[in-house]
DNA sequence: TAGGCCATCTGGTCCT
DNA sequence: AGGACCAGATGGCCTA
């Protein structure tokens, strides 16, 4: 465990951020040096502070400017505060009863450590960074949209992964088949536009069948995805059902229109997703492994790998049989549940042989 | 050109 | 003291 994953939360004077506490004017005391840096003085909009703010401002630059111990000052910073400090002689008699005796003045050598330092701690910053985007790509591969040339962005990815895994959590949960519409729109709350398009071109589904409407919530019209995927025959899975290759049932409704919520809470029997319902809370974990239900495969999978760079396979669950011998969803052969799972009180039976593995 | 996304720099805070 | 983490600021790139 990687204990500064658990920190006891911040005080709560460190709360707000540095910056913002530099706008608000929040500072403690005792940091009132950094109002002397050139970033906060240089643009900063005093006249929009409340007089009393600004009041407060002066007289904390006004103290300020006897700490000499600034380690991000420049240059110029430090021939201004020699200027400062001619002026300051004027009444050091007095002040240096306040402020003490005064800090050695950082040398060169200082200044140069304090660069590097910094160089060292830009490297790892952007080290950090690279390895943060590299579980994200990751995180990319596992969710179940992944284009090579449309990648989702990082806050879609990080959406579209809790949306997956709740929709999977909740899966398991119902301990059935799930019904897709609504594992479909699921995947898709609270998804950008053109995420969720890229969503519905990754199932294969006519983006039309569930977009958002200007509520954020997923509205439903025209056939059914989840029709439109069990009478998928599957001939080209470059085109939607019902647009090319695929036939369109010519008993299908004509026009349907769901709420997301409604559909989703019909089939979940859950508020939303959302962190902030009260069933979510405590549930942010997914309790088991997709095995057996869903099988991802995002390198090229010979049966799909000619319908572009999306990777989606349905696999059917233990002792359940196969959607659609031709459709995207199918029981994947090697489907098994290699692990017991115990899920919300409820336990899935290892099966017997595993004959193959995947997902790591 | 505005807005979204991203990488990078930076300083503050906490922890070891 | 130094590293990890975090969030704000900034500028570049891309797209509608």
């Amino acid at each position: 465990m990687n204990g500064a994953e658990w920190r006891v939360p911040r005080d709560a004077k460190h709360v707000v951020s540095a910056a913002t506490r530099r706008d608000m004017l929040t500072l403690p005391f005792e940091e009132t040096h950094m109002m002397c840096e050139p970033r906060f003085g240089a643009n900063y909009p005093r006249e929009s502070l409340p007089e009393s703010l600004q009041q407060q401002e002066r007289q904390q630059r006004t103290t300020a400017r006897s700490d000499p111990d600034m380690m991000r000052e420049t240059e110029d910073d430090l021939s201004d505060r020699e200027e400062d400090e001619r002026e300051d002689d004027q009444d050091e008699n007095e002040l240096q009863k306040k402020r003490g005796p005064r800090k050695k003045r950082p040398g060169k050598e200082h200044v140069d450590r304090a660069k590097l330092r910094r160089q060292e701690a830009n490297a790892r910053e952007r080290s950090r960074m690279h390895g943060l985007n590299a579980a994200l790509e990751s995180l990319r591969k596992v969710v179940p949209c992944y284009s090579k040339t449309q990648k989702l962005s990082k806050i879609e990815t990080l959406r579209l992964a809790k949306n997956y895994i709740w929709a999977l959590s909740e899966t398991l949960n119902a301990g059935k088949r799930p019904d897709l519409l609504a594992f479909v729109q699921t995947l898709c709350k609270g998804l950008s536009q053109p995420t969720t398009n890229l969503v519905a071109g990754c199932l294969q589904l006519n983006a039309r069948n569930f977009l958002t409407d200007h509520n954020g919530e997923v509205m439903f019209s025209g056939r059914s995805p989840y029709e439109a995927m069990y009478s998928y025959t599957g001939s080209d899975m470059n085109s939607p059902p019902g647009h090319s290759g695929g036939v369109m049932d010519a008993n299908s409704k004509p026009f349907r229109h769901y709420s997301y919520s409604s559909a989703y809470e019909t089939y979940f029997e859950n508020p939303s997703p959302d962190s902030s319902s009260p069933h979510f809370d405590g549930q942010l974990s997914p309790p088991m492994s997709f095995n057996g239900i869903f099988s991802l495969k995002h390198d090229d999978p010979p049966d799909y790998g000619k319908s572009g760079h999306y990777g989606v396979r349905y696999c059917g669950a233990p002792g359940r049989t196969a959607l659609a011998p031709t459709s995207m969803y199918r029981v994947s052969p090697e489907a098994r549940f290699p692990y017991d799972l115990h899920v919300r009180s409820q336990s899935f039976q290892t099966q017997g042989e595993v004959n193959g593995s995947y997902h790591n």
